[in-house]
DNA sequence: GGTAATTGGTCACTAATCGTAAGTATTGGA
DNA sequence: TCCAATACTTACGATTAGTGACCAATTACC
């Protein structure tokens, strides 16, 4: 199996540049690639983008979609994925106003990562119960 | 697109079945596959996955490897884990104690899913940081 | 004219989760 | 005797998630 990883690669230099012939590695504590992983290895960023897939949407869509969201907690995860390039945010000044979200390139390069992970997890629900089932009864 | 995520789904009964006709999805807040959404889409799990795709590791090799993860919160997520049928704890009588780790054969289904965010994270650095450093110069 | 509805937020607050630093148990070895 | 090693616990503080109230500006309705 290919190291991704760099598992052996302990330390990083201050400075924001890999180590010479060496590639970044989410495992190391102060390498960029860890934030980025937090940010997308998060369950609302993966139900954003996966709706996002179909085309822009409204604010109020979004959070009609994402069942349960509160407004304070999408209004994060969308500006926090704003900033880091995956989508586009468009106010329109009329009233009521009216806010459309749309992915960027970048953010479309997500849309099948992301989609792999939520099928998984809709796919294994028989297995992950019976699991947690066996475990809790032991 | 396919629609993966049953969008126009709103509504799901207080019995853990799916509606006639239709698959569970994330996007209902009721859906227990939402859990595991929020158990695999985590920055910890993709690491902790991500590493043990090498073999057994045991509980000190993992904490050395994943490089700033504290104790606790690496017990807590192999026990998640675990009880979610992605690893087996094994526990050996001995002192100094030795516990060592491995992926189920459904925890090993996680592997390439995970591995794909991980190099995406470490992949898009330099785009994910301009496109952090333009937002906040506006 | 007065009042409600609409939309995409913000604010203050509480609850839940994450993370840190220190401690525990056990035994072999200096 | 005291320390090292290992895999946790526990107590605590910090960060994040979630809730409910409120806001601005216009249109629709009574």
């Amino acid at each position: 199996m290919t190291n991704y990883l760099n598992v052996t690669n302990g330390t990083m230099p201050k400075t924001f540049s890999p180590p010479p012939g060496q590639d970044w590695s989410v495992l190391s504590r102060t390498c960029p690639s860890r934030t980025s992983l937090a940010r997308i290895a998060n369950k609302w960023t993966a139900m954003v983008i996966t709706v996002l897939a179909d085309g822009p949407q409204r604010f109020g869509d979004l959070r009609t979609a994402l069942d349960g969201i509160s407004g304070k907690v999408l209004t994060e995860t969308l500006r926090d994925l704003e900033r880091d390039g995956m989508l586009i945010r468009t106010a329109y000044a009329e009233i009521p106003p009216r806010v459309e979200y749309e992915l960027t390139p970048l953010g479309r390069t997500l849309i099948e990562p992301l989609a792999v992970l939520v099928r998984w997890a809709e796919q294994h629900i028989p297995e992950v119960l019976a699991a947690r089932d066996a475990y809790d009864d032991r």
